[in-house]
Order: C-alpha cells, then sequence, then structure tokens
RNA sequence: GUGAGAGUAGCUCAGUUGGCAGAGCACUGGAUUGUGGCUCCAGUGGUCGUGGGUUCAAAUCCCAUCUCUCACCCCA
C-alpha cells in the first residue's frame, strides 16, 4: 500500500521488473528489425507547441477536440504532451531540412504518448509507441517493404496468430464523393439502423460500417464499399499494393471499413490486430500521410508510416515466452563472518572483469539466509566467503541444482572463469 | 464524456442479521550456531482506498470522492 496520498496519476503506471524485461525484449527485436531495413532513430521532444498537433492530426478529430493534455507555459505559449509521434518527426524533418540534408529518409522514434481517456484494458493516458516514418517516396514498393519488416519482427516476437488488415482510403480528391454518397445511402436505411448509427450518419458516416449489432449488419453489407470509388490514381496504387503482397505472400485481409481517426491518412491504410486483447485490439496501425510535410511547411513530398503500440505488444505476447524472462544472475556471492569483505569485494571484481553478472546482499546475512535468497533468485551457483576460505585464500563454489560444491583456490580462478565464460 | 463491477497484510482473497481484523502464500527467526529447497514451531506485518454521516458499536448501513477493472466511444 502506498505512503498516505503518495500515489501515480489515473491511467498512468510504473513499469518494473520482471515486466521490465520483455519491454526491453520487445524493443531490442524491433530495432534490430529497424537497422536491417535501414531505418535510424529520430528522438524527438515530448511536448509542442499545441498548434503543430492541431494543424498535423486535424482540429476535427477527437485526439485534438478532448484528449489532449494542453497547458499554457510561463511565457504564455500553448504547449501540448505530444498524443502522437508522426506530427512531430514530420515538424523535425521540414524545420531541419532534412530532405536537402542528405537523401536518407528512413526514422524510427519510441517513448511515451499522452491522452486524455478514459483507462482501459490496453489504454494508458501515458502508453508507448514505437513508430517508424518513410518521407519521399510515394511507391506501393515502399509499403510492401515495410509490410514485410513488420512481419519480420512480430514472427522473431513470437506472434503467430495476428491478422493483417489493409484499406484504400482515397485521397482528398476521391474520398469527399463516397463519403457523399455513403450517407444518402445512410440515410435512405436510417430506420433500420441502432440509435449510436444514427448519429454516426453525421458525425462519422465511416465508422457505421464498423458496428457490431446484427440489426446493422445487414444494411452495412449492402452499402458501396470506399475501394470502388477511387479515383484512378488512387485504385491503381492500391492495386498494385495488393499485387506486390501477393507476390510477397504476406497474408492480408482487404477491410474497406477500416478507417483511421487521424486526419492526414491517404490512400493506403492498414492494422495489424490480436485476439486476446479485448476491445482495443489493434497493436499496431498506420498508412500514407502525402499531405502532412506540405502541411506542416515542408516541400510537397510524401510520407508513409506506422505506430504500434508497446503497451498492448506486452498484454498480447505469448505466456510461454513471458516466462523466459525470469532472468537473474547465474552467480551469488554470500559471505559471512569477520574481516571477509575486502576478499569478497575482489572476488565480486574479478567475476565481472570477466564479464560474469554476480549477486550479492550486504545485509549481514548469515549463510542460511544467504542461501535461501540465493535460492529465491533462481541463481544457479552460490559463491561462499567465510573466514575459512580468505584465511586460505580459496573460495567455494557450490552448485545449486546438483546440491554439489568444490574448492577453487584464487591462483586458479582466471581459469575457472574462463571455463564459465566460454560456457555461456 | 456514458455505463457496469471492484478496492481488507507485500500477493491472492475470506469476513454471517453491524459486535475484539482473518487465512493461505511471502517475509523474519528457530528446530539444524558455516549451507537453500521439504517438514515442524514461533514471530513481524492493516488508518479495511479516502473524507463525512447514522449508531453504544461500522470493513459491514448511508452520502460524497479517489483509484482500478471491463465495456461504449476512440485509437496504437
Amino acid at each position: 500500500m502506498a505512503a498516505k496520498g503518495i500515489k501515480c496519476v489515473k491511467g498512468v503506471r510504473d513499469i518494473f521488473p520482471p515486466e521490465i524485461d520483455i519491454w526491453k525484449f520487445i524493443e531490442n527485436i524491433w530495432e534490430e528489425t529497424f537497422s536491417l531495413y535501414g531505418f535510424k532513430e529520430i528522438r524527438v521532444p515530448i511536448f509542442e507547441y499545441t498548434n503543430l498537433f492541431q494543424r498535423g492530426i486535424g482540429e476535427s478529430t477527437d485526439i485534438v477536440e478532448k484528449e489532449m493534455y494542453t497547458f499554457t507555459d510561463k511565457s504564455g505559449n500553448s504547449i501540448t504532451l505530444r498524443p502522437e509521434g508522426t506530427a512531430s518527426v514530420v515538424r523535425a524533418y521540414v524545420e531541419h531540412n532534412l530532405n536537402k540534408e542528405s537523401p536518407f529518409n528512413k526514422f524510427y522514434y519510441i517513448g511515451p504518448m499522452f491522452r486524455y481517456e478514459r483507462p482501459q484494458k490496453g489504454r494508458y493516458r501515458q502508453f508507448y509507441q514505437i513508430g517508424v516514418e518513410v518521407f519521399d517516396d510515394n511507391s506501393p514498393e515502399i509499403e510492401v517493404e515495410t509490410l514485410e519488416m513488420v512481419n519480420f519482427a512480430l514472427k522473431k516476437l513470437g506472434f503467430s496468430k495476428y491478422e493483417l488488415n489493409v484499406n484504400s482510403i482515397g485521397c482528398p480528391e476521391c474520398r469527399p464523393n463516397f463519403i457523399k454518397i455513403l450517407k444518402e445511402k445512410l440515410n435512405e436505411n436510417k430506420e433500420k439502423l441502432c440509435d449510436d448509427c444514427k448519429r454516426r450518419i453525421d458525425t462519422n458516416p465511416l465508422r457505421v460500417l464498423d458496428c457490431k449489432k446484427e440489426s446493422c449488419k445487414t444494411v452495412i453489407n449492402e452499402m458501396p464499399k470506399i475501394t470502388e470509388y477511387l479515383c484512378e490514381d488512387c485504385k491503381k496504387h492500391h492495386l498494385r499494393l495488393l499485387k506486390l503482397l501477393k507476390g510477397r505472400k504476406i497474408n492480408y485481409v482487404e477491410n474497406p471499413l477500416l478507417v483511421r481517426g487521424l486526419d492526414y491518412y491517404v490512400r493506403t491504410t492498414f492494422e495489424v490486430v490480436v485476439e486476446n486483447l479485448g476491445a482495443q485490439n489493434a497493436i499496431l496501425g498506420g498508412g500514407r500521410y502525402d499531405g502532412l510535410v506540405k502541411e506542416l511547411g515542408g516541400p510537397d513530398i510524401s510520407g508513409f508510416g506506422f505506430a504500434l503500440g508497446l503497451d498492448r505488444m506486452v498484454i498480447a505476447l505469448n505466456e510461454n515466452i513471458k516466462n523466459s524472462f525470469q532472468k537473474n544472475p547465474d552467480f551469488y556471492l554470500a559471505y559471512f563472518g569477520e574481516n571477509v569483505i575486502d576478499y569478497s569485494f575482489s572476488i565480486l571484481e574479478k567475476f565481472r572483469e570477466k564479464g560474469i553478472s554476480v549477486y550479492t546482499n550486504f545485509k549481514g546475512r548469515s549463510f542460511k539466509s544467504h542461501l535461501r535468497l540465493a535460492n529465491r533468485l533462481n541463481s544457479k551457483f552460490v559463491i561462499l566467503i567465510g573466514e575459512d576460505e580468505v584465511k586460505n585464500n580459496k573460495i567455494i563454489v557450490k552448485n545449486m541444482k546438483e546440491g554439489t560444491q568444490r574448492e577453487i583456490k584464487f591462483d586458479d580462478l582466471n581459469s575457472f572463469l574462463d571455463e564459465i565464460s566460454k560456457e555461456n
């Protein structure tokens, strides 16, 4: 129980061992994968001027309208804790003219995002994303390479049951036309829809297509699909993408109902969903945002990227993989008696110089309680040092699993340690 | 922002019509004074989420509030 009155803020949390090992495992696999595919890290601030997000994400989106942590700083500027990463990366790209600096165009970021939402499974007010952005490449090919990279990393992480949903939501040329037609058709069937959907016809017509109620589903089945209303260029792009995905044998599901909540998306959108996450089942999502760089004051170049929710990925990660992270140091040093600490320190140093991690405890324990602790920590070996060992310049190494132990003379320590290093 | 459930020891949870605050696991010590796990014995540990109210008496009833969980909504 926490000390009186001291608690963390609603919707945020601490992450500590052993769970932190799972986080680092996931982060490492993504970073290794990014490196293989030629991405480099970019670090951007956690807060920005509010208008970056207003312009970037879209003034009327839910995120900007009601979910941002916005405050006024001491000089009267409106500041917002970032609710997502793309706007910041694009801002940095534009601000520093990175397109002129070098031809390099593939970036990834990792860090916390902030949204004021009601907490729920897989949804927190401070949550962590890893994301990638590719600038100045409007080809379907880069999309395929990126999706292949997603598959690559997810497989390495041990995900076997997931589904890649792909859609095209058109562009500012063709999408308004589709929405107009969809609204008309929905209004014709208005009486058959649930109350929520009746409201959505005006607020968010695309969202009606995603309703789970049976009565609505029958209506939805007869509704037009956005992919049938794409303009020539968008259609060409989309068909090329699907063809390439098939060629690369990347499994996907065409989902004409997949829409994104951020205004900047055009054409290709995609999402990876898993089963065991409850309502928040999307672990990764993204798409193309060709107009955003220009919108934020840069050249008219394209953008494509995705973000993944680390919190959700940790929850969804296969249970047996999670259990393999109970990793404490193999060695525990137990010392007891008068004037043995100097000797013990020198032994610890020897181990560490050879790259072998050792844990010990300085609370003046008896051998019994040392060993009990070592057992709890799952130590494989315990180094025992008492007055006798100091006097005779040796250590005892006990194998906890076998229950056996052997004496090592201090002079033989180096070769013993080399032997261990080789085994690991 | 809306709806439902929950909050008691470090953890998982009991606690009857209101009547001394409980168990298991964990922890500390001992049985075994330089050797873990198994067993036995003993011990530490609580502002019953918080603040009010009713009552001789509240973990229990009432009001408020905070947090967690799940769903709506939205998104990664």
